[in-house]
RNA sequence: GGGCCUGUGGGGUAGCUUGGCAUCCUUCCAGCUUGGGGUGCUGGUAACCCGAGUUCAAAUCUCGGCGGGCCCA
């Protein structure tokens, strides 16, 4: 069997770094830190991420843009709280040809301060509400921590959702739908996360409030995959997006944002695969199905054919299902697509032919099975959602078992992964708190908040909500 | 923000202390062979991060840069 170096349990960031580069989702040797090389078959699979969101943003009439990389420095001013946010992390362009620039532009972080002055133009009255825009982008963040593949780069493979809304009220049902949206997508990616409510010192610059979206990795660190921002009209309000009402008054927009970024592809790989390469869910593998002829000397037409015909009748399913006819032996192909996370291999071979079957061998459990040609087709087909449910089971397992509700200081010390504790809604409380944990808060839950009848483990004081602790990528 | 470690063919390494022909495995290419878990054999391609310094001579010593990794705030 094929094994990493570096297992999965014993190291697991170690562990992360060699899978990434074995299984060539990207080439980390480009010169500049924090910005990797998409090679084909990452980038494949983070297309087929991008599909499903495309899929999800079209299903909730979101309309797909593509705003301008730079940003003039004065429209990026227009917002306080939002530049002291991002201001120590721009990239900045001063000189173009052999000029310096009159104004300063710089890369966009996010894309806020591209489109607001943009939409105020777009947006005069109530019947252009609400406003739903998407775009995928590459946006840039000059981070100076140690970077990782995936998990903390300086070019960042972006989703980004920007809506627009008549009240705070109609942008309150956003959020709702960009909640609907997560738990759809998510499960088709087969990762279980939570939702947070931040805490106000640590939400979005320029937000109102932010949800964040996290998911448990296996060393036991969360991982934020996305955000949904209420901006109310914290925004509309300097760069200047307002309508006429049905009775001829004018008002602000109130805004909300919904990000994520190949940090999904980061969870994948993190959660799902093993010391024998990826395992990735069906939905977003770019091949579900890798046939493998078993050949020997003066049979191989026989094989050539049945996989040519099951591999035929599989994309007429549209299954993505690909023949393997390199002339090398079976043994090394297994390796290479189990490398891959292929969920489903298919063996055929003259035994096959004889006994009227084929061979069905799954990533995840690496469990054997022959089936019937005839009934091939519907079978594959069900394997790959039994595949997808045990991903789904397997990732929710760890993540209960590593969810923590305590009431004390000392029980949480102890605990791995999330901790819940009684919280007063200090800041000093909670930063306290994060310092003697050694973890960060990650928000309050949205659900499940009843908590009245316990006490702030540090000031004492009557406690009013949950705050979630765990060490963060 | 502070500290530590590190950079040798595509990947992984030996050599560095004590300066003098760069080791081995793997990958890759060609051919034959093999074929239900990396088939075997033969041959071949391919490397000292960049710059400055010390020296007759630098992968090796010194300084700086860039890159990679780890730890602490």
């Amino acid at each position: 069997m094929p094994e990493t170096k570096i297992k999965k349990n014993e190291d697991f960031n170690e562990w992360y770094n060699e899978i990434v580069e074995l299984a060539e989702l990207c080439d980390k040797r480009y010169p500049i830190k924090g910005m990797n090389v998409w090679r084909p078959y990452g980038w494949k699979l983070m297309n087929h991420v991008d599909r499903l969101i495309r899929d999800e943003m079209e299903k909730t009439s979101h309309h797909e843009v593509y705003f301008p990389l730079l940003i003039p420095e004065s429209l990026f001013k227009k917002e306080e709280e939002h530049i002291e946010g991002f201001g120590s992390e721009v990239y900045w362009i001063t000189h173009a040809g052999e000029n310096e620039l009159e104004e300063r532009w710089l890369l966009r972080p996010t894309s806020e301060t591209a489109m607001y002055p943009v939409f105020s133009l777009w947006i005069r009255s109530h019947a252009d509400l609400p406003l739903k825009t998407f775009q995928i982008v590459n946006t840039f963040r000059y981070e100076t921590k140690q970077t990782r593949a995936f998990i903390r780069v300086r070019e960042i493979h972006f989703f980004e959702a920007h809506t627009c809304h008549e009240d705070f009220k109609d942008a309150e049902k956003q959020i709702e739908e960009d909640k609907a949206i997560a738990n759809r997508l998510f499960k088709r990616l087969c990762l279980p996360f939570i939702f947070s409510k931040r805490p106000d010192w640590d939400k979005f610059a320029g937000a109102f409030y932010t949800i964040s979206i996290d998911v448990l990795m296996p060393s036991w660190r969360t991982l934020q995959l996305g955000s949904i921002h209420q901006y109310r009209d914290n925004f509309s309000k300097p760069y200047g997006i307002s309508y006429e009402t049905e009775d001829g008054k004018h008002t602000y927009v109130h805004q909300t944002t919904y990000g994520m970024s190949e940090r999904i592809l980061g969870a994948l790989v993190g959660i799902h695969s093993d010391n024998k390469g990826l395992v990735i869910p069906p939905a977003v593998a770019p091949t579900q199905v890798i046939i493998i002829p078993v050949i020997f000397k003066g049979k191989e037409e026989k094989v050539l054919e049945l996989c040519d015909m099951i591999c035929k009748k599989l994309m007429d399913e549209d299954v993505r299902v690909v023949a393997d006819k390199r002339d090398i032996t079976p043994g090394s192909k297994y390796y290479d697509w189990e490398l891959k996370g292929v969920p489903l291999r298919v063996e055929i071979g003259p035994k096959d032919i004889e006994k009227k079957q084929i061979v069905l061998v799954r990533r995840d459990t690496g469990k054997k099975k022959a089936v019937s040609q005839e009934s091939a087709v519907k079978t594959i087909k069900e394997e790959l959602v039994t595949i997808s449910k045990n991903l789904c089971d397997n990732a929710k397992k760890f993540l209960d078992e590593n969810m923590h509700r305590v009431h004390s200081i000392e029980e949480a010390k102890d605990k791995k992964g999330i901790v819940e504790l009684p919280w007063c809604k200090s800041e000093d409380c909670a930063l306290e708190i994060e310092n003697i944990l050694d973890g960060n808060t990650i928000g309050e839950p949205i659900e499940d908040v009843e908590c009245k009848d316990y006490s702030c483990p540090l000031c004492g004081k009557t406690a009013e909500t949950w705050m979630r602790y765990a060490k963060t990528y």
